[in-house]
DNA sequence: CAATATATTTAGAATAATCTAAACGTTATA
DNA sequence: TATAACGTTTAGATTATTCTAAATATATTG
């Protein structure tokens, strides 16, 4: 293998890996092949750039860039003079994460709150029904259903608690005595 | 609509709720449809009844349950006087998502340490290259890579920290003055 | 040990996601 | 106003995922 390939290689398994790394969360590899492509950008780069550094398709990199875009993952830059749309990326870890976890939770407490209201809404006219069998099983269930709206409400409240912390992260140094190259990465 | 079709509209509105969820992380719908199930069930509930009640295949069941149980999202539990495989699900739902974070986190440490340090490997070989420029580039790609890894020793950590909140939470109860039926319902 | 009751695996069909190439729309500029 | 340089959308091909039904494996009971 020459060093030429050996710079390439260095540089494709990293990128390989952030591929894998979102396909944990359920997007295509493309996604993470995409911000690895911008991760190691030392200036931001544009759409053809990256469909050519990749190997596919400008239509690909579009659709996939603005994911990205909607992850807080990268940011579009604007630069004078040209009229392409530029990207880099975050590298702030912590600050992904954070943004992902409130985001999914946000839509999951919709999505969920939605269901919950439905449900007390049907639950209370079988409350009305002539049936006491049924009326009982709309009882139960509509304590199924609070306890569930409680836990929601907790677990929203937690997700806040993780989102605030970000701010505190942010002045925190850890020390490893068995690493002194620690050191606070984390600040944006 | 009868009475009897709005209890089962009530309880399927959020099985669904569920399944969507689930699918926000990459799941198949399927898979939240199943927790639903357990999440409403007063018992334990076994392979084939579950699979009844949302009327797919045992095998889906078989599969898909297994997926929860490695996200402990539900847990088996032994029956006395039965062979057969019951599931009741977990309903922290705090628990949970610490438990997937931290399970991920994981995996996406893993899978990046390898590729960097198999990148430090390779760009100490080209290091040594004749070629002015690609030793250059090398030095340039590797100061990237020691930042990536700070960054991923750093985010390990709050992830850490995060899973470490989970027992602070257990003893926190929220206040808020606009709902009367605030209490804790975190806890396991 | 045979019969039964179960869960799991497998092969293949159905479905859904993803990617590409080409058409389209938009904006800037000559 | 015409052209060029883009990004986006669309239609369809490709690929991967998911599901089912049947076969298989495993453990339990009589």
């Amino acid at each position: 293998m020459s060093d030429q390939d050996k710079l390439t290689e260095a540089r494709n398994s990293v990128i390989d890996a952030f591929g894998r790394s979102f396909a944990l969360y359920g997007w295509p590899e493309v996604i993470g092949h995409i911000y690895g492509v911008l991760y190691f950008a030392e200036q931001p780069v544009g759409l053809e750039e990256i469909a050519g550094e990749l190997g596919v398709s400008k239509a690909t990199v579009s659709i996939n860039v603005r994911v990205l875009e909607g992850l807080k993952c990268v940011r579009k830059v604007w630069q004078k003079g040209s009229r392409r749309d530029y990207y880099e990326a975050e590298r702030n870890f912590t600050k992904i994460l954070v943004k992902i976890v409130k985001n999914n939770i946000a839509k999951e407490l919709e999505i969920t709150n939605a269901a919950i209201n439905k449900s007390k809404e049907l639950l209370t006219q079988v409350g009305n029904s002539p049936d006491e069998d049924l009326r009982n099983n709309a009882k139960a269930h509509n304590r199924l259903i609070i306890k569930l709206e409680k836990e929601y409400k907790w677990y929203g409240r937690v997700v806040e608690m993780f989102g605030a912390g970000e701010k505190l992260w942010n002045t925190v140094t850890f020390k490893d005595k068995n690493n002194k190259d620690d050191e606070q990465v984390g600040l944006t």
